[in-house]
RNA sequence: GCGCCUGUAGCUCAGCUGGACAGAGCACCGGACUUCUAAUCCGUAGGUCGCAGGUUCGAAUCCUGCCAGGCGCGCCA
């Protein structure tokens, strides 16, 4: 259990007791929100719940701070002091020892330091990526890969049960239009003189797909081709595309669980069955010789179309009866990952799964902003239409998997992203991948060191902590401490840049620490203490690039 | 026109779901390797948190209105 934890519940049995005791009267407790002060002169953590119960309980803020105080039972060693401060914060000091404790919890939970049971068991599925297998992915699919995969990571690691599920889009006219490319295509190698309008799929894959094709098939009969062939072109270069999706999506260290096909869900009549399941309940309507889905009903702008005027459901349709799935498999919660130009898209979904019976929190979605691809600074112009992207595939062969997931990890989700792809090249200090890894590197050098002196490793647990009294070392081992925290946070707000951050914030002080102090010294207790302590960071670094997807070098 | 996202140091961005004097990395300038990896470290400087109101004991954070940039607004997917 985190510091903070452990505090929270001294201070909820404080309250309780005052409440028992008469001292406090409460109806009902609140939340207490604890927060680690930016200057340390207000302490370990501070509570302000002192200043929220004042105005219920009527009476000033730094007397109800006296009556929590008054009531407080901390474990023994654990508080050195307790202030009240400013309006009525209540100040804690942990006693410096106590943190030593944090280093003893990491050895023994080794890589399941951080983990926790606060998901309590609740199945979750990320959905991500779910590109049409049109073409290869882009630089803009990674990030949502990045992003799903290490949000999948750590809501298993907070003990959700998470599963990965990638949505193939493969039906509707865009397979068509990919049929139609490859054919077009394929007359062009034939030597034919053929239009290949804007509308079909100008990247250069294409190309390579009618040559495969060719090769395997043999030449395609001139003459207008039928509706079926256009199809069956599609579904040939859709399962070709899909695959190399798949082994680049494997070469990212992403892996799905499910691979869920849309058009499983005209086969299998759900798609009929889910319009049917909302007719029943009144939420659909005809007009104007279509049929629509009262999404205004919960607040969208406008009413959806799930059934043309020439008979064929839309692409919402098929959403509506993908999440009716979702529903039906018992998820507790269900998380999208999108790209964000398809936000508008949010209201209409949501409207949909409440129609559909569940509560408006049941669907989650993560809007992914759009990645710039720089080169020395300059911006590289990309359109999907033009063919003229950059592929996942080439940002990892030039930069490499880590330093593209780092980056893509490394801000918000929402914010827009420069990736100059220079930068991420560059082995130096600008490139803060290298700087965690090269923190992990060093620790395993330290580690190598160590075992050739023949240190005893094994008996670690035992050094005299006490030796550890250094500022910076007491800081390290604070920050340590609230790495559960940090994860449990990133968990609950979607967010996984967090770990991101925390992991450069730790790998700096570190790195400082590193080069004022030497670990293996002459006094045989000074390095045992010192190396328990860098163990520790060596661990915690090693677990956070694994929830990242990251991986955490021995050498470099 | 409507909706969503963004606006914090010269640049790129954090800011712990409302807390107590706004943080980091680049860049600039000046320093540190006979000792566990210099892909590192140390130091100086740099801000009306887009603007104006409001709520609150307390606002970068919440609300309203403007301004600027991005993205959407199909019986396409």
């Amino acid at each position: 259990m985190s510091m903070k934890r452990r505090l929270a519940r001294v201070i909820n049995q404080s309250l309780h007791q005052a409440q028992v005791s008469g001292s406090l009267n409460l109806t009902e407790r609140p939340t207490v929100q604890i927060e680690v002060p930016k200057i340390t002169e207000h302490g370990d953590f501070a509570t302000n719940v002192a200043m929220i119960l004042a105005s219920r309980v009527r009476r000033p803020p730094r007397q109800v701070a006296e009556i929590i105080i008054q009531h407080l039972d901390a474990p023994a060693g654990m508080l050195d002091r307790v202030e009240i401060a400013g309006p009525g914060f209540i100040n804690f000091f942990i006693h410096d020892p106590y943190w030593y404790q944090v280093l003893k919890d990491i050895q023994a939970e080794g890589e399941a330091y951080g983990r926790s049971d606060c998901g309590q068991g609740l199945r979750v599925q990320v959905e991500f990526v779910s590109a049409n297998p049109t073409g290869p992915l882009h630089i803009g699919h990674g990030r949502g890969a990045a992003v799903g995969d290490a949000l999948a990571n750590i809501l298993a690691a907070c003990g959700y049960q998470v599963e990965r599920e990638y949505y193939i889009n493969d039906l509707g006219t865009q397979m068509r239009t990919l049929g139609l490319s490859l054919y077009l295509r394929l007359r062009q190698l034939q030597g034919q003189k053929v239009d290949f309008p804007d509308t079909c799929y100008q990247g250069d894959y294409v190309i390579d797909l009618a040559r495969q094709y060719q090769a395997n098939h043999g030449p395609v009969a001139a003459g207008e081709p039928t509706e079926a062939a256009l199809q069956a072109w599609g579904e040939y270069a859709g399962a070709a595309i899909l695959a190399e999706i798949r082994q680049d999506l494997d070469d990212f260290g992403v892996h799905f669980d499910h691979w869920f096909s849309e058009a499983q869900l005209f086969q299998n009549g759900s798609l009929e069955r889910a319009l049917a399941f909302l007719q029943d309940q009144g939420y659909l309507y005809e007009a104007e010789g279509a049929l629509w889905f009262k999404a205004t009903a919960w607040g969208d702008e406008k009413d959806r179309v799930v059934r043309r005027r020439n008979g064929a459901t839309t692409y919402f349709a098929s959403d509506v009866a993908y999440h009716w799935n979702k529903i039906k498999r018992g998820f507790d919660q269900v998380v999208d990952i999108w790209g964000a130009d398809h936000h508008g898209y949010v209201p209409r979904l949501k409207a949909a799964v409440q129609a559909l019976g569940t509560d408006k929190q049941f669907l989650k979605v993560i809007l992914v902003q759009l990645v710039s691809l720089l080169r020395q600074g300059q911006p590289i112009a990309m359109t999907t239409r033009g063919g003229t992207f950059v592929t996942l595939r080439e940002v990892m062969d030039e930069v490499g998997k880590d330093a593209a997931r780092f980056i893509f990890l490394s801000r918000r989700s929402d914010a827009h992203l420069d990736f100059d792809l220079d930068l991420a090249k560059q082995q130096s200090t600008e490139n803060p991948v290298y700087y965690v890894q090269y923190a992990h590197a060093r620790l395993a050098s330290v580690f190598r060191l160590a075992r050739e002196r023949e240190i005893d490793l094994q008996g670690l647990g035992e050094a005299n902590l006490n030796r550890l009294d250094l500022p910076e070392e007491i800081a390290l081992i604070k920050l340590l401490a609230s790495y559960p925290d940090v994860v449990e946070a990133a968990a609950q707000s979607l967010e996984p840049h967090r770990i991101t951050y925390f992991l450069t914030d730790l790998a700096a002080q570190f790195h400082s620490y590193y080069y004022k102090h030497r670990f293996i010294s002459e006094s045989e207790e000074l390095t045992q203490a010192r190396l328990f302590l860098v163990q520790g960071i060596k661990t915690v670094l090693a677990q956070g690039l694994q929830l990242l997807g990251v991986e955490a070098p021995e050498s470099m």
